[in-house]
DNA sequence: AGAATTTTAGAAGAATATAGTCGAAAAAGC
DNA sequence: GCTTTTTCGACTATATTCTTCTAAAATTCT
């Protein structure tokens, strides 16, 4: 039997061990990325990290929940239990996560060479996600319809389209490597200024 | 027998070959590109690289001369053939240098795996450029002398303890993978400003 | 057009690298 | 000191990767 105070021990070791996985995968990319890599940056025998996890895929999944949850918990402090305008919501809501999507860039190269394969991989872990960000939106939409700041017939509709447009940009990133990203956001205002004052009473 | 004007052609398509692994190289480090991600971004098969090239490592060498190469052309533009003060050209000199290193540190990390291997392999390359680079700093030296800007009584020697110094910063950056760039980027015109004003008259 | 030359692509071989396993030894806990 | 937890190194089977070879495609030359 495995004892209490032993598993919080491990769940930290393992925490430490998604964290540097993370450095090696937005480094290298899943495929490039080896265990020794891993292993080394961690500063411990390959076969440590088996102990922990019991394969490569194992670790990516982990950095990628853990990528999700981070993004979760940034959103909630920055967009969701603040008291701005949701003009200014929004706008912060769509550039936090552009912020994460370029982090994240990294970790989908993976995709780029076994694109199928994998695609439907990932798409498996990050559903759980979507129907909350959605939510988000939806929320912040109808907080300001209330406040009267927003005239939008059905939020549900127009959140969709949001998240859409987000996840738009998302494979627009992860496939089109010609993209300047830079540009892109440098834009963004442009295009949310358009979403805005299109809405705004 | 090869013709004349077909070599040409073959140069030129080495010379794009080169191009395209040398942003390869940069992007994967030495080791990691493979030479399926040099052919796939050069738009070719594997087999057709190989007719230009007949191993990885004689196109990382080709690589590395090209980049050598290129410093020395911005060098010679931006440095040995301005009329700036000498002061001004020294200043320019270490921070095309730096600018320089920092693109070159990729290509490098191959030498962090396999480091005493490599070493000799890219020294040999590099040699040549050593002399031509102490050279150089010589001359603004001593134009600096001759202008009775400097106060240099050695300038052979100034000279080779600045390019020591230099190549010392480049060991550096290459090995220890700890060392804070930026910072030290910001910290070159201090330390160059110590160097002139010990030095100017 | 047809022969000669240059270039490419694909398949296959040989060497290397990598993911994952196993047992034994070290470290930590009791 | 004995048990449990953790690390490590050696090993294997598999997959990748460098490189070669051959034949076909494209280009150039006559």
């Amino acid at each position: 039997m495995i004892k209490e105070h032993i598993l919080k021990k491990q769940k930290a070791i393992k925490y430490k061990i998604v964290g540097i996985a993370s450095d090696v995968f937005s480094k290298f990319g899943f495929k490039k990325a080896t265990m020794e890599d891993i292993a080394k940056a961690a500063g411990m025998g390959k076969s440590s990290i088996y102990y922990y996890f019991k394969s490569k895929e194992e670790i990516f999944e982990a950095v990628v929940k853990k990528e999700a949850a981070t993004l979760s918990v940034e959103l909630e402090k920055k967009v969701i239990n603040v008291h701005d305008d949701p003009k200014e919501k929004i706008r912060n809501y769509v550039f936090i996560r552009m912020k994460y999507l370029k982090e994240m860039v990294n970790f989908y190269e993976a995709l780029k060479n076994d694109y199928l394969a994998n695609l439907a991989f990932t798409e498996r872990i990050r559903k759980k996600y979507d129907r909350e960000e959605q939510d988000t939106i939806k929320n912040i939409l109808e907080e300001g319809v209330n406040q009267g700041i927003f005239k939008v017939n059905n939020t549900k509709f127009a959140a969709m389209a949001l998240v859409t447009f987000l996840k738009g940009l998302e494979k627009t990133m992860i496939i089109d490597e010609e993209m300047d990203m830079d540009g892109l956001e440098k834009n963004l205002d442009d295009i949310l200024h358009i979403l805005f004052y299109g809405m705004i009473k």
